[in-house]
Order: C-alpha cells, then structure tokens, then sequence
RNA sequence: GGUGACGUAGCUCAGUCGGUAGAGCAGGGGACUCAUAAGCCCUUGGUCACAGGUUCAAAUCCUGUCGUCACCA
C-alpha cells in the first residue's frame, strides 16, 4: 500500500496556566493515539504544535508577578513539556511561537495577505489603560451593562444577563488588573477581509460529509456563510510586529499567528531534521488522492478558528512563497482534511476551573498512577460525542476491572501457565482445532476493525473493540482450560497456551497507540527485545539569537507493525511474568 | 440575546435509511481455580428530558418547553 503522508496539528496550548487532564482528553491524548496508529502503519507521521507565547493574558500575568513576559510564557513551556513528556504524547516537534523561524513565517503569513489584497485599514474605537499605557482586551474590563444594569459585567459579555458587549459600551469601565478607569482611544489597526474569502471557505466546507463530525461541520457551514472583517492586529506589546514602516507597536493579533504555528512548526521540523524541504510534502503535497492529510485536533472551544478562520489564511495565503522576491513558484497549501474537535471533560460534573478548585494536575496523575492508567481511563470516557465526566471511582473501576482485570489478568494467566510448564518458552502448537483458528482469525481481522476505527479517529470505539478481543481471549482459556489438559494432554496444552500467547502478541500491537508503555513492557515479557515506538526527547535549539527547548521523537529504534501476530515457538520469554497493571486503591 | 450541539439503565456511553430499546461497569446468582479474589456463565434494571404533531409504526422526523455545553466585533 502506498505511503501515506499523516500531518497532525494539535492545538496550541496558551502559556498562561497548567494542562489539565480536560485538556489532555480533549486535545493532546487523542492526536498522539492517531500518530501512533498511522506509524505503526508505516505511514509517515509528522505530529507538531508548541507552546502559544504571546498575548496581553500574558503579559497582566508577568505585571502581577513582577517578571517578564518570557519569563512567565517559558515558565509553561517547560511544565508543558514536562507535562506531555510524562504522557507520552510523542510530537515529533512540540516548539513555541517566540522562535526566530516563527517570527519569520509569522510576518510572511501578513505580507501575502497584504499583497493578495487581504488586509485593509481601518480606525477602531478600543479602551485604553493609561496607568499602564495599554490597550486592554475587553475581557480584562468591567463596569455597569448598559442592557441590565449589572455591575459587574465584563467587556466581552454581562454574566447577568448573557448578552455579548464591546468593552466600550460599558458604564463607569474599570480596569480588572488595578481598577483604574480606562479612555476610549482611536487606534487604527489592519482588517482582515474575510467575507473575500467566504466563497472559497464554504467551497471547501461542501464536501466534508462524509468522514467530518456533524456537530464540527454543521458549526462550520454555519459561520462560513455570514462572515465579517475581523481585525488582523492589535496594540500590542507582546506579539509579533507587522513588517511594515510606521507601525510601531502594532502586532499581529495572537490568535491568527498561533494557527499559523501548524505550518511553522511544520518548517522548523524540516529544518532540524536536516531536511528544510520535508515540509512541503504535507502542505504542497497531491493531496488529490487522499495519501496527503492533515488533522487539525483542538476542543470544541476552537471550532471557528479550525474550520473556518484558519482554511480563510491558507486560501489567503496561497503559498509561502514571496512574490516580493519573485518566489511565486509555490502551489497552494492543502487545507485540513479532518477536524476531530472534542468536547469537554468534566471534574466529578464541575467544569475545570484553576480558581475554584476544580483541577487535576496531569504530572501528579502520572506520577501516581502511571502513565497508562490516566490514559486507559481518558480514552474509554473520550469525549468524542458529548462532554465526559472524570469520576474518581470510576477511573478506579475502569482500571482495576479492565485494564488490570481483562488485559493485565490476560497477559499473567497464558505467560505463567508457559513459564512453570514449557520452561519459559513460546510453546510449539501442534494441529488447530476450529475454535483455535476462529479465534487467530478474529484477532487478525481485529487489525481491519479497529484500524479502520482509529483512521475515522473513532478512538474510544477502537479501544472498546480491542477490549473485546482480550475478553474474547480470556473466554477461550475459560473454555479450553490448559490448565486441566496440561494433566491428560500435553501437547494440546501447548497448542492451546501457543493460541493465547499469539492473540495477546496481536493485542499488544493493537492496544499500544491507548497504552503504549504496558504494551512494550508485555512485549517484553513476551520475549521481544525491539521497541514498537521510538524515544521522547527534550532539545534545545538554537537560532540565530536565542535558544529554546522542543519536545521530540526519535523514531530510529521503532520496530512496530500494524500488523497480526507471526510469534514463533520457541521465543523465550523475557523473565518469570510478573502483573504490569498496578491496581488503584482510592483512600475513602 | 443569536447560532449550533446535546439530554437513552445507578455510572460511562452505543443506537446507521423511523419497524416491539443495547454494551461495558456497578448490583444479584452460579460453576471453576491457570491468574494481581482477576477471569468465565446467568441475571435485575429504562414512560429513550417534557408536551404536542406527522405516520400503520418515532429514541429516531417536525414544533414548542425545560436543562446542559460551546461559540458569537
């Protein structure tokens, strides 16, 4: 089968706060089960995103604790990495947007717009700090609403009453960092037109039927239609400058910068791996017949920025090349072939909020439990279709019943039986009987089933379907008992413990993107020495003027296949089997 | 306020083009003992948010209400 070229985006987490495992279920766990797939498919998978560095959020932080802004976003970069590293979230380059070569490719993205006659002038009205000589995002300002007469009510929306407010229509506004009371101020900022653009966005939105979530497209198609000029830069001091004379101060506006990250990582990745044109396989590459993809994997939240804002910038774009150079060679980048946006994760039915208490820190989780266990538990409540709950006793459950009871148990049970009655070594079968064969036959065509499931990014479907094969497995030895023919029948015995150990080697490959440490660990025992997966690493990089540290992947040692089980007889084990899944007490 | 999605067993969720409601876990019972008292078999349990409507037939289509969630210069 022909190679497939797998990009997976995975959003930018904002540098302003910790990963919560809401987060992890929404949009990190579930493009790094994808990756895993499609490599042990032997397709080529680059998997990207980094750290969301800019932003006034930011910068009120920095203020508040008396440091710089970088101070503060580096700060996050590095629990992010910590955090994702623990999870095994295996990007082959998990970077940042204050890097040199986003910058770069930041102020290319406005360029073109500008050349294509995307980006046009106007003067906005925006409320200004002056305590702090700042144009305040209106989310950072409160007064009395004009509409209900709350007091409280914030500039982007009156909790009271819900309805939504520009920051200047409020009464008596005051300022949420330190109260003062802010000025209108006239500034004139680039538009970006959009509705030029609608045509095309909805174009491309046609054909997506199919293999799209309905909620995500019906979303989609629902803005594409009615779009107006949103403003493409902001008065800001920490961002990325437009390139353009007498626009001091001027940035462009974060969040369009931050998608761009897809294609600038995308580039940064070519160019560490040596290869500084790798790149244009995914984003130029013959996308006609289906072999060039990409993914875009964000929470519901990002919808809009996903399927609609983001495709109106490539489609704007064009290409990366630089008419202003006389590049205009390029052809024009594929869109998003897919979209798999999630819905929330709850904490015991409350919402994840930081200040309110409502939070699980990730690094604790994996610290405690393990990696796979937090992993097991996110990807069986996955979110796919409609907010999930993180129950404590269920993850407790879930854990003990099935990850421990129906997969651990499975693995225990076959590799003993073959330790204490077949000297440690993978029996030699002798004739299969029918039900023998029923069962290789259901593991093998398991590897169509589930994936094709984890293609459709049906994630949690496909963990289910691979937990009904380890049931299905346990039946057999239930049924066929070795443990009583080893006493009559040696040798259908062996075939019968050769049958079990086959299917769990299958069941390894097929649970290793949800659980990948307990599965090369059960390889292990198994008796294989190479690993399925390559290595998470942290580098540091350098650019011209400063550094900055990725998370990586190195693939060299991977051994993985998507593939059935071929286990020869005879393999030794690696060591008396001894139980992978630890179980969870929860104190009462 | 506008737009969209969702509301199915105690819990987590499936239910494709309308045809007498499903799975896993929890609860109850049983036979076994290789295995981390795990696994296997059997089983209780639902007016499919609510109210109307279309239809021979609706969890499934339409309308409204309530609730939850997200997004909206």
């Amino acid at each position: 089968m022909k190679q497939e070229n797998i990009l997976v985006c995975v959003a930018w987490p904002y540098a302003n706060g910790d990963l919560h495992v809401g987060h992890v279920a929404g949009a990190y766990l579930p493009p790094d089960i994808f990756a895993r797939y499609h490599r042990l498919k032997g397709n080529r998978v680059v998997m990207v995103s980094g750290s969301d560095a800019h932003g006034t959020p930011i910068v009120v932080r920095a203020d508040k604790e008396g440091v710089t802004p970088r101070e503060v976003f580096e700060r996050f970069h590095q629990r992010f990495i910590l955090t994702q590293q623990k999870l095994g979230i295996s990007y082959d380059l998990y970077t940042h947007t204050d890097t040199e070569n986003h910058h770069a490719i930041s102020q290319q993205m406005f360029r073109k717009l500008l050349d294509n006659g995307y980006l046009f002038k106007a003067r906005q009205k925006q409320l200004y700090a002056e305590t702090q000589q700042r144009f305040l995002p209106d989310r950072l300002v409160e007064g009395t609403c004009p509409i209900c007469g709350y007091d409280k009510a914030r500039g982007d929306q009156c909790d009271n009453c819900g309805n939504l407010l520009d920051g200047t229509q409020l009464i008596n506004p005051r300022s949420r960092i330190d109260g003062a009371a802010p000025v209108v101020r006239e500034s004139e900022q680039y538009m970006w037109d959009l509705p030029a653009l609608s045509g095309r966005i909805s174009a491309y939105l046609a054909d997506k039927d199919a293999y799209w979530r309905r909620g995500v497209l019906e979303f989609a198609r629902n803005f594409a239609t009615d779009v107006q000029p949103r403003a493409f830069t902001r008065d800001l001091t920490w961002g990325i400058p437009i390139p353009v004379p007498d626009a001091e101060g001027k940035c462009i506006y974060v969040w369009w910068e931050a998608v761009l990250g897809y294609l600038s990582a995308t580039v940064e990745w070519a160019k560490v791996i040596g290869q500084p044109d790798a790149w244009k396989d995914f984003w130029y590459g013959d996308a006609s017949d289906g072999s060039t993809r990409i993914y875009n994997f964000i929470g519901k939240d990002n919808i809009l920025f996903h399927t609609v804002l983001w495709q109106g910038i490539l489609l704007g774009m064009g290409n990366l090349g630089q008419p202003w150079d006389g590049d205009t060679a390029n052809p024009v980048f594929n869109l998003p072939y897919d979209v798999p946006a999630n819905q929330y994760l709850n904490l015991g039915g409350q919402k994840f909020s930081k200040s309110q208490g409502v939070s699980l820190d990730v690094i604790d989780l994996t610290e405690k439990y393990g990696p796979d266990a937090v992993r097991f538990y996110l990807s069986s409540i996955m979110p796919e279709t409609r907010d999930a709950d993180w129950a404590w006793a269920d993850f407790a459950q879930r854990n003990n019943t099935e990850l421990l009871g129906k997969w651990g148990n499975l693995i225990q049970r076959t590799l003993s039986q073959i330790w204490k009655n077949f000297e440690g070594r993978i029996p030699e079968p002798g004739p299969l009987t029918e039900v023998d064969t029923a069962l290789i036959a259901q593991s093998e065509a398991a590897f169509d089933v589930i994936g094709d499931m984890l293609g459709k990014v049906r994630l949690r479907d496909a963990l289910g379907e691979a937990m009904a094969l380890a049931t299905a497995t346990n039946q057999y030895l239930d049924g066929q008992a070795p443990w009583k023919m080893i006493k009559v029948d040696r040798a259908r015995a062996a075939t019968q413990l050769y049958v079990a150990a086959r299917v769990i080697d299958s069941l390894t490959v097929l649970f290793s993107p949800f659980i990948p440490n307990l599965c090369e660990a059960a390889r292990r025992q198994l008796g294989y020495t190479e690993p399925l997966f390559g290595t998470q690493f942290v580098e540091t990089l350098r650019e011209a003027t400063r550094d900055h540290d990725a998370l990586r992947y190195d693939a060299s040692l991977a051994t993985g296949n998507w593939a059935p089980s071929a286990l020869k007889p005879g393999q030794a084990l690696g060591g008396e089997p001894k139980g992978l899944v630890a179980r969870i007490e929860l104190a009462a």
